[in-house]
DNA sequence: GAGTTTGAAACT
DNA sequence: CAGTTTCAAACTC
C-alpha cells in the first residue's frame, strides 16, 4: 500500500513531504537538535503557560480514560521517547476537544470513530484528523500511513517539525469548555472558544467546514470569518437549531444554505476580489443599504476584528426582534432566509408593547390597591360601629399576626376578585370586593394614598422588585407584596399570550408560504424563499394587510394592535399608543381574558 | 460514488 | 506577513 503511494506523489510534494521521514532522518542531524531543543522549550518554557499538548503513552488511567471517550480502535498516540521523558511532557489532549475530532459526535452521542482518508500527506500531518487529534491511525482508509508504530520514528519527526511550526499545534484549538462539543444546541455554544478562531468566507460558519461551527462553539473576537453567522442571537443560527426541524438534518442544511445564500451570495455578489478588509467593509457600506441590515446588529454585538473597525454605527439595539435579513434581499434572484417573523414584530410594536405593560401594570396596582383600601375601609366602619376606634383597630391588625394574615387574606381575595372580574374593576369599581358600595370620597382618598404607595415602590424597583418590603413592614407590606405578585402575574401573562400570538403569526405565514411555494413550484424552479425575495409573497410592512389571498383570510392582525387592544380594554388610561391602536381601525373588539 | 467546495495547514 | 498551494473533510449531485 504504501509502496505504491510513494510513487504518487510528485517531485514537489515528495519535497516538501519529506519532512517527517527518510530525508530528515538522513539529513537532519542539525535540525534535530534544533528541534528537541524546540520542543524543550515548547513543552517546558512556553509550553508550561501555553499546556503544550504533545502525544503521550497514556497512563492506564488515562487509556481508560481514552477508552471511555472513544470507540475501541483508537489508539492514544505515544509520545517519542525523548517527550516522554521529558518533564513538560503534557498529555494528550482529548480528541474530543478539537474541532476535526475523531470521534464524531452527534447529537450528543459518540458514534464511530473517523477514519481518515489521507492520500498524500501520510498521516504525519495536521491535515490528518488522526495526526492532528493525536492518535495512531486505525483501520482508516489513508494511504502510505505513517501514524501508526512501525513508523514510529517518522511519525516521531514529524510531531516535532509540527510543533516547531507551532508549538501549539497540538493543544486544543478549543478552550476548554465545562460542556464540551457534545449537545449542539443553541446554548451549548457559548461555552467554548476557538484559540485560535476560523477564517471562514463562505461558509458563514454554519457549516462544518467551519471549526467553531463544528466544535459546536460561537464564533468569537478571534475569529476573521466573513459574514459569520455563528452568533450568539444569530437567527441563521436559531434557525439551524430551533424549532420542529431542529432534528432535522436536512432541513437544518436547508437552512444554513438559505442564510449563507441570503448573506454570502449578495456579499459576494457586490464584492469583486477585493481584499479582504475591503470586503469586510463593504458588507457594511455596500450599496444595499446594509447599516440597516440586521447582520450589522449581529455583527455589533459581537466584535470581530475584520469588522468592528468600519462600525461606528454599533449602538443599535442588540434587541433580539429583528425584521430579517431583509436587506440582503437586495441581491437580485438570490433566494434569502428570513425569519418568519419578520415584518411581525417591529421595533414600535415593542415599544408599544412596554408601555401597555407599564400602564398594565399601574393599572392593576391601582386596582388592587382600590379595592383593598375599600376592604380594609369597610372593616373600619365595622369595627367603629363596635366602639372601637379605627386607630387601635390598625394597630391591632398590625400586632396581631392573624390581623396580617387576614390582610393579606383580602388581599389575595381581592386578588382573585380582579381576576374574575377585571373588567368592571376598571371601568369604575368604587365597589368593595364582596360588592358593597364605598364611599367615592373615601375611596378617592385611600386611593391617592394606596397607589402613591404602590406605585413609588414598585416602579423604582420594577416589576420584579420583591425586595422592597424587606423592611419596615407595615400592615400593608403583604398587600404590596400581592400586589407585585399580581402585577407579575398579570404581566407575564401578558407577555406570554403576545409570545403566543408571535408563534401563531409564525406559523400562520409558514402555512402561507407552504401553500404559495406549492403553487409557484409548478410554474417556476426558484427555491422557495420565506422572505419573498421576489417581492411576491412579502411586499410590505404588514403582511396581513396585503391583498393577498391567503393573508386575507387567515393571517391575523398586527400584533401591536391586538396587544394594545386587550390592554385598552383592562385600562382606563388613555395612551398614545392606544390611540393610535385605535385608529388604525384593525383593532380586535374584544380581548381575550389575562 | 464522483466531483466540487471549503478552509486549515503548509509552503513560498 | 501576505499570497499561494496542498490537502482532506464537507458537501453536492
Amino acid at each position: 500500500m504504501g509502496e505504491g503511494e510513494a510513487g504518487e506523489s510528485s517531485p514537489k510534494r515528495q519535497q516538501s513531504e519529506a519532512g517527517g521521514s527518510a530525508p530528515e532522518n538522513s539529513g537532519a542531524g542539525k535540525r534535530l537538535a534544533a528541534r528537541q531543543l524546540d520542543f524543550t522549550r515548547g513543552g517546558g518554557g512556553g509550553g508550561e503557560r501555553e499546556g503544550v499538548v504533545l502525544p503521550e503513552h497514556p497512563q492506564p488511567a488515562a487509556a481508560a480514560a481514552a477508552a471511555a471517550t472513544q470507540p475501541a480502535q483508537v489508539v492514544a498516540l505515544p509520545l517519542p521517547p525523548l517527550q516522554a521523558s521529558h518533564p513538560a511532557v503534557r498529555r494528550m489532549e482529548s480528541p474530543k476537544a478539537r474541532p476535526r475530532p475523531n470521534v464524531e459526535v452527534k447529537e450528543g452521542t459518540p458514534k464511530k470513530q473517523k477514519q481518515c482518508n489521507c492520500k498524500h500527506s501520510r498521516c504525519l500531518k495536521l491535515y490528518c484528523e488522526c495526526f492532528a487529534s493525536g492518535i495512531y491511525c486505525d483501520k482508516c482508509n489513508c494511504s502510505n500511513c505513517h501514524n501508526n508504530e512501525e513508523n514510529e520514528a517518522a511519525r516521531r519527526e514529524a510531531v516535532e517539525a509540527t510543533l516547531e511550526r507551532n508549538p501549539n499545534a497540538f493543544r486544543p484549538k478549543i478552550a476548554s469548555s465545562p460542556h464540551g462539543p457534545r449537545d449542539r444546541r443553541e446554548d451549548a455554544g457559548a461555552l467554548g472558544k476557538h484559540n485560535k478562531g476560523c477564517h471562514c468566507k463562505k461558509s458563514g460558519c454554519l457549516k462544518k467546514y467551519c471549526e467553531c461551527f463544528q466544535a459546536n462553539i460561537l464564533c468569537s473576537e478571534n475569529c476573521r470569518c466573513m459574514d459569520c453567522k455563528n452568533f450568539e442571537g444569530s437567527e441563521e443560527r436559531q434557525a439551524l437549531f430551533h424549532g420542529d426541524h431542529a432534528n432535522n438534518m436536512a432541513y437544518i442544511q436547508q437552512a444554513a444554505n438559505a442564510a449563507i445564500t441570503g448573506a454570502v451570495g449578495s456579499s459576494g455578489f457586490a464584492s469583486p476580489p477585493l481584499s479582504k478588509k475591503k470586503k469586510g467593509q463593504e458588507l457594511f457600506f455596500g450599496s444595499n443599504s446594509t447599516v440597516k441590515d440586521p447582520s450589522i446588529q449581529r455583527l455589533g454585538q459581537f466584535p470581530q476584528p475584520n469588522n468592528t473597525k468600519a462600525t461606528a454605527p454599533f449602538s443599535l439595539s442588540s434587541a433580539p426582534v429583528t425584521h430579517g435579513v431583509s436587506n440582503t434581499l437586495s441581491a437580485p434572484s438570490k433566494c434569502t432566509y428570513r425569519s418568519l417573523l419578520a415584518d411581525i414584530i417591529q421595533p414600535q410594536d415593542v415599544k408599544e408593547l412596554c408601555s401597555v405593560l407599564v400602564v398594565l401594570s399601574g393599572e392593576v396596582a391601582k386596582t388592587l390597591a382600590e379595592e383593598k383600601n375599600a376592604k380594609e375601609k369597610q372593616v373600619a366602619d365595622q369595627t367603629e360601629a363596635s366602639l372601637a376606634s379605627s386607630t387601635q383597630d390598625r394597630t391591632q391588625s398590625l400586632k396581631d399576626p392573624d390581623g396580617g394574615k387576614t390582610a393579606a387574606d383580602n388581599c389575595s381575595s381581592s386578588s382573585q376578585v380582579d381576576k374574575s372580574g377585571h373588567e368592571e374593576s376598571v371601568s369604575d369599581s368604587a365597589e368593595a370586593p364582596n360588592g358593597r358600595p364605598v364611599s367615592p370620597g373615601t375611596l378617592a382618598l385611600m386611593c391617592d394614598e394606596q397607589d402613591t404607595m404602590f406605585m413609588a415602590a414598585a416602579s423604582p424597583s420594577g416589576l420584579m422588585g420583591h425586595d422592597c418590603n424587606s423592611s419596615s413592614q407595615v400592615s400593608h407590606g403583604q398587600g404590596i407584596t400581592e400586589v407585585y405578585a399580581e402585577q407579575e402575574r398579570i404581566v407575564l401573562a401578558k407577555v406570554r399570550d403576545c409570545l403566543n400570538k408571535l408563534i401563531t403569526f409564525g406559523e400562520i405565514k409558514e402555512t402561507k408560504y407552504s401553500s404559495l411555494a406549492r403553487t409557484e413550484l409548478g410554474l417556476q424552479k426558484d427555491p422557495i424563499c420565506n422572505g419573498g425575495a421576489n417581492g411576491k409573497i412579502d411586499t410590505g410592512h404588514q403582511p396581513w394587510l396585503e391583498s393577498n389571498s391567503i393573508a386575507r383570510t387567515s393571517v391575523p392582525p398586527p400584533l401591536s394592535t391586538q396587544v394594545v387592544s386587550t390592554a385598552v380594554s383592562t385600562s382606563r388610561t388613555d395612551n398614545s399608543n392606544m390611540s393610535r391602536a385605535l385608529e388604525n381601525g384593525s383593532i380586535q373588539p374584544k380581548v381575550e381574558q389575562i
